[in-house]
DNA sequence: TTGCTCCTCACGTCACGTGAGGTGGC
DNA sequence: TTGCTCCTCACGTCACGTGAGGTGGC
């Protein structure tokens, strides 16, 4: 005569699964069963059963609808935090919706942070993409931003073939050749980009901890004759731009 | 001179776990150990979970970030398919947010299913809030705004009192008597809303299925004496409403 | 006898969170 | 020695999903 445990659950537009779970958690009464074992649930379980239905389709974990009862009382509170919850999260999902569709346009690779969304890649050494995501995560807004100005409208340059070129055991003419021809290019940026001088100053973790990662990037993206030969450009250039310098 | 599992983790901005997680689950390659067995991370394992990152906040799965591999190929598919994903969760907590918001401003509780928004449940009996519960899964749209105009226009009654005091062994010159009072209201409420006489003919589900779950449902909610009295208040209207008929 | 429904374990899912218990470096 | 960091199990979370293995009614 009454229902039976997949009718009670079709009824309310939920699974079998989920009505025993809701039992196990003590949400749903356990209604009498028949000689043989079988659950003969009522209206009221079905009522039951639906407004637990409505209140976890409306977002509420099933810890808080126990928390609320049976009763029809207003729990203003939990109702406007929850609902204050699904406004952040909208947001949250409407912001991954606008990076998708950065993406989806081409305009940003999944490649990089989108921090580096306006990198053009091409043309960059791994080695320097590397540097560029490290950097994204120990420079300031601003000073991020006059590091990607250099990137953007430093042309690649037939020294910096050389230096990728570089293995660690490249002789020492070779290294002072390659600092060399490094020089005046570096000189140019600095030059071209003067904020480049103090990178660190609006570091948010704190101007040591951004040279000491960087730095320890460096070590890790370069061989030690490619770090060689920054030094050497280094000391060329002059001791103001002592900043590069990885020993 | 390699960073250290905390310190990769709080450079890519995620948790301890999650880089040990990402471990176990193949997505990140383990780095080299010291000989103490701390682990010692490079920039690529922090460019690589900083790809991860990216993707998990976008809304990608581990295992569908494992499926896409290190390479920045644009698996369009995949982002169109999360974009639609995104796009019908953000509409389903929209609207669950509208919801909350009528909650909100008492115009309807949470206590019955939203189907039932418009209706007042003040001087309803019980039995009938949860009969009106139980149609809201049965009757189709239509028949339902039928029977809900019905309970909206009619006033409690002093028939319905006495009705909701029968109990089980309610002598029979009470069941008659009420029976006789209650036979006129039914038959003006019949003639007020002529579409109670075939409220089952747009139940999705079936007529048979609607029939079949209401009389359930009364059986349930109506004691023996009750049904008695509806049956006779049937008897004497006449046999045209035989659909109110629980035998 | 066959097919269908019901039952109770009990493990699986997903992306980690959270101790427990032990070791290494200063 | 003390305090801090690192390590590896291993169970917990949340709301169920998904068999496994067995029984009852027609």
């Amino acid at each position: 005569m009454a229902w039976s445990t997949r009718e009670v659950a079709e009824l309310a537009g939920t699974s079998l699964r989920a009505v025993r779970h809701y039992h196990e958690v003590g949400l749903l009464p356990e209604p009498e069963r028949r000689t043989n074992g079988y659950k003969q649930y009522g209206v009221s379980h079905l009522v039951r059963l639906l407004r637990i239905k409505r209140l976890t389709d409306l977002g509420f974990s099933l810890a808080q609808i126990e928390a609320m009862g049976d009763e029809d009382q207003h729990p203003e509170e939990a109702l406007r935090t929850l609902d204050a919850e699904l406004a952040e999260t909208i947001d949250r999902l409407q912001r991954a919706r606008v990076e998708l569709g950065l993406i989806l346009r081409q305009s940003v690779s999944t490649d990089l942070p989108a921090e580096l969304g306006s990198l053009d890649p091409q043309g960059m050494s791994e080695a320097d993409r590397s540097m560029a995501v490290v950097m994204t995560r120990v420079l300031g807004e601003q000073s991020l931003q006059v590091y990607l100005d250099m990137l953007q409208d430093s042309p690649r340059n037939p020294v910096d073939d050389r230096f990728d070129r570089l293995t660690e055991d490249a002789p020492d003419d070779e290294r002072q050749s390659v600092a060399e021809e490094m020089a005046p290019q570096l000189q140019a940026v600095l030059k071209a980009h003067p904020g480049l001088r103090d990178l660190h100053s609006d570091a948010p973790r704190g101007e040591r901890f951004a040279t000491t990662t960087a730095l320890r990037a460096m070590k890790d993206v370069y061989n030690s004759a490619q770090l060689d030969a920054l030094v050497r450009a280094a000391k060329i250039i002059g001791p103001e731009t002592t900043e590069e310098d990885p020993t």
